[in-house]
DNA sequence: ATTGTCAGTCAGTGCTCACTGACATTCAAT
DNA sequence: ATTGAATGTCAGTGAGCACTGACTGACAAT
């Protein structure tokens, strides 16, 4: 059976392992030390999880957000191009903060897991589509210059994502207010860039 | 003394480790496969790099970027933003392809060698002060509208950042000339968002 | 008081890996 | 043909690491 007390211990080898991994990479991590900084001993480990890699792909099954974004695209989106590309901008920001442990520990392993990286890709490349025929549904509706709208798409993916780096790392350099308005700037950027 | 021959293998052995360190990270290649990689026996890389770490090291001293950089602003910059702002995107991302395999290596290296990480941070640093620096000029020319030069040289910089790592990894979802077209659509869509 | 569950201890196994030493071999230049 | 530098071979060392087994102790429910 599953208890309430083993699913806590388990949980905490599990969050210690993913802020280990992110900081050192899978490699560069010891069961032990996992251990250790969970508050358990290595044998404790390993009754949860039968091996060190166990460990880590339930771990992967933590990292959401095709499904998240897919949601938003569903429900949430009004027309209006500067409110709704604020506002994916914003879940998207969110998504990747809530999962940047995961992100970092992804982009560290190597091509040692490829199952991992199949995995990984897959959710820009949904996100990618989703915008993408938002941006053709806009350009039909003569809300945007003459442009490419799967290039726009990516555009807007890759510039979000490449802002998403500054808060990857914990320096903190920008505070959460002053991101938010790097954000809205940018934004505000793309729109007028895309716009008549 | 350093005969051409001694130079040569130990060029291979280190493009060879280059190319598997970005594969799978430092940890996730060992020195056998580094030398059969490259060709020789084990042996012979130790004889040319007394330990795993300080072949990395060495390696890193081929990753450029900052004074490249500096060199571009410093000569060519014409006044023009359109131009201007394409030229230097088009040098960012070929210093970036051509240390592509360098910056995987950066990336997967964890806060095991911190000194590998302050070094490789200093780059985009120096990046966005000589944006900055110009996006100031231009501002005060007249040829921006009201915004924050510094948010701009941010966003500028992260939009190539996040552009740059499609052509990280070595799948050929873009054509050179297919990405081509996505950086000029991008820094088109930029300069339109900036200026009046 | 008994029993079942969860965690700790400790000693150990088997493997991998960075790195070495002694000696043999290849190769290029004279 | 000789020499010296570069590389190979092979066997090994010592450390680290994932993972195990046998056993003990703490605690909660019945």
């Amino acid at each position: 059976m599953d208890t309430p007390r083993k699913m806590a211990t388990a949980q905490k080898i599990m969050d210690a392992a993913i802020e280990l991994f992110a900081e050192f990479g899978y490699d560069g991590v010891t069961t032990e030390q996992i251990a250790e900084a969970a508050g358990f001993s290595e044998k404790t480990l390993f009754r949860h999880y039968h091996s060190k890699q166990s460990l880590l792909e339930k771990a992967i099954d933590r990292y959401h957000y095709a499904e998240e974004m897919k949601a938003i695209f569903d429900r949430k989106l009004s027309g209006n191009l500067d409110e709704d590309l604020w506002m994916i901008s914003e879940h998207y920001h969110r998504i990747m903060y809530r999962n940047r442990k995961m992100l970092q520990v992804i982009m560290k392993v190597g091509s040692n897991l490829p199952e991992l990286h199949q995995h990984a890709r897959r959710h820009p490349e949904v996100l990618r589509n989703l915008l993408a025929r938002y941006f053709v549904m806009m350009k039909e509706q003569g809300k945007l210059r003459d442009v490419d709208p799967e290039k726009v798409a990516v555009t807007f993916l890759y510039m979000n994502f490449g802002l998403a780096q500054i808060r990857m790392n914990d320096d903190m350099t920008y505070t959460e207010e002053e991101f938010q308005g790097l954000l809205k700037e940018s934004v505000d950027l793309f729109v007028r860039g895309v716009t008549v």
